[in-house]
DNA sequence: CTGAAAGCGCTTACAG
DNA sequence: CTGAAAGCGCTTACAG
């Protein structure tokens, strides 16, 4: 664990000064041709990496972007993440993501690590930062927020019509002849999930069908959810010909709890999700489900974000959700 | 976007000097009561946040720990990436995650953003970084492998045995009477895979039976190869009454490609998967796997780097494979 | 117990 | 075109 080689061991080894090395370093225009082929050849040769710390400090920018989720590992954010990833890539930026868990506390312990470390922009993905700090940040640098929308900033937000979303769902599964379509919501202190059941309250209502409270089941968002959902409307003997998911971890729930009571998939019951994560071309049967298109969304939210570092207040694009028919609904037979 | 408030404003507010403020923020010992409370109370008050640039240049560590994985967002490394996340919470050590695609050059240009950024250690998630490359880095500072083995390296590896995970589920697919057994094989170059095949060889070898090499498809680790082992095979002629993929994602495939010619799981052909991904549980029907204790192999890995922050020479602990048998195998109906 | 000073590794006006 | 010098925000011996 020898020191590293500095700025100045160049220098020295070059026989030039360290604002030369510096120079050529940044590509800066006043270098003699042989001093930085002088230069260049030293940096080659002894490996030398500047260090990103000191250059921190002294630019005032740290060439980080920090990215709040809040499950580093859930199959939804890890789309988002992956756009994210890409957007930046070939950027200079670097995205350092930190964990949340969906707990105001620990969001605030994690923001505090990203400032700390001087980030230059802030990409949060859901949870429950309050809003005042939101604000906060939001004045710091450029702030820019996926799957979870503020209306004081909404300038900030990549806005997904879930209402839209919900609607196209339900009306598919009613264009196929259902009429009693039950209902796995999410968290309903979730903006998202009031947003969909809105959706597929409006689209009941469109089609003059009746809405029914005990259709709806409110989940949270995760496969044993869609599991108990089912276990429950069949418990108290309430029948449906059609189920639409709020997200796709609770379709993938709500499968097998049919399968388990021998219930066929979509022969007997359609099932529609929502998300079109990766897995559910490969469910069984593939999913019929509304996409959100996570992977553009992240690449998005990393583009905007770089632009903005540049012209603050460029334009977030908004982004269309649409229905993925695949083989999980079909013709409701009576 | 105003200038961050800095020690030196601290200072000044408080009616001390910089060192004074920097030694009760460092919980240094030689500060009297009244200054420290005078001190805590304007940091409080200004909302003061150290610069870690700045620390991290007088301290020579950034306390960040680099990790390299290849897919920032694939279920595998996933549940390891979140245990390494759980693993460093709370011990000041702030993970950075950069993506290599598992491709030698990206890797070298992830890991120099790494090493550029000062990380006091680094985790390697699978990959393809030149052996040498791996030994410079271990020189610098602690480094710890997951889902790679090298021997040179051995000690900075975590060790599954593979060999043994493969022999425990060909060994349970013989036991259940089956003796037409295929195998999704991974990528060929990569030794984990190269370990199971070997694995399923032996176990074959142990019982008796003939290997035919017609009954193994190498595949990439992912659904789509999964369908296509099954394709292959089906269009082949070849017959089998059980399959064991050398991951999770290639039985999600082979199970779907089963689905779509009416081969019924575990009726018709038994499955088994290898990894345990969190999705297992809810497959259709759950799927009988051996399982990597993924989560507590990124956890074990952060925590060991951590130790060997201190204690250079602190032993990798050895992770245990098991079988988890759930719906997808049976017994093997003549 | 406390402050002035040096120094971490860079960048960037400022003189030449 | 090039170098000496100041300074980024901290920590840490070094004197008191």
């Amino acid at each position: 664990m020898s020191r590293n080689v500095t700025i100045k061991d160049i220098a020295k080894e070059a026989g030039v000064s360290i604002s030369t090395v510096s120079r050529t370093l940044n590509n800066a225009p006043l270098v003699t041709p042989e001093k930085r082929q002088r230069v260049l050849e030293v940096i080659g040769r002894t490996g030398y990496e500047p260090n990103a710390s000191a250059q921190g400090l002294v630019r005032g920018k740290s060439m980080t972007i920090g990215v709040l989720t809040q499950d580093i590992a859930s199959p939804f954010y890890d789309e988002i993440t992956r756009g994210i990833d890409a957007g930046f890539s070939g950027s200079g930026y670097q995205p350092i993501f930190v964990n949340g868990h969906w707990d105001a506390q620990d969001e605030v312990t994690a923001v505090l690590a990203l400032t700390r470390r001087q980030v230059d922009g802030l990409i949060v993905l859901g949870g429950r930062l309050p809003e005042a700090q939101l604000h906060a940040l939001s004045k710091r640098f450029p702030l820019l927020m996926v799957g979870r929308f503020v209306p004081e900033l909404s300038h900030c937000c990549l806005r997904v019509d879930h209402v839209h979303g919900a609607r196209l769902a339900t009306r598919h599964l009613i264009e196929l002849g259902h009429r009693r379509i039950a209902h796995i919501a999410g968290i309903s202190s979730h903006k998202d999930a009031a947003d969909r059941l809105e959706g597929y309250r409006l689209a009941l209502a469109e089609a003059g069908l009746e809405f029914h409270p005990e259709l709806v089941y409110e989940g949270e968002f995760d496969e044993p959810s869609g599991i108990l959902a089912v276990e429950s409307w069949l418990a108290q003997g309430i029948h449906f010909s059609a189920i639409f998911a709020a997200n796709d971890q609770m379709a993938y729930g709500a499968r097998l709890a049919l399968y388990r009571r021998g219930i066929r998939v979509p022969e007997d019951v359609s099932l529609v999700g929502y998300d079109d994560l990766p897995a559910s071309h490969f469910s069984l049967p593939p999913l019929t489900t509304v996409r959100q298109p996570l992977f553009e969304m992240g690449e998005l939210a990393a583009q905007t974000l770089l632009r903005r570092l540049h012209t603050p207040d460029s334009e977030v694009p908004d982004v269309a959700v649409t229905l993925n028919v695949r083989e999980s609904t079909c013709y409701h037979r009576r």
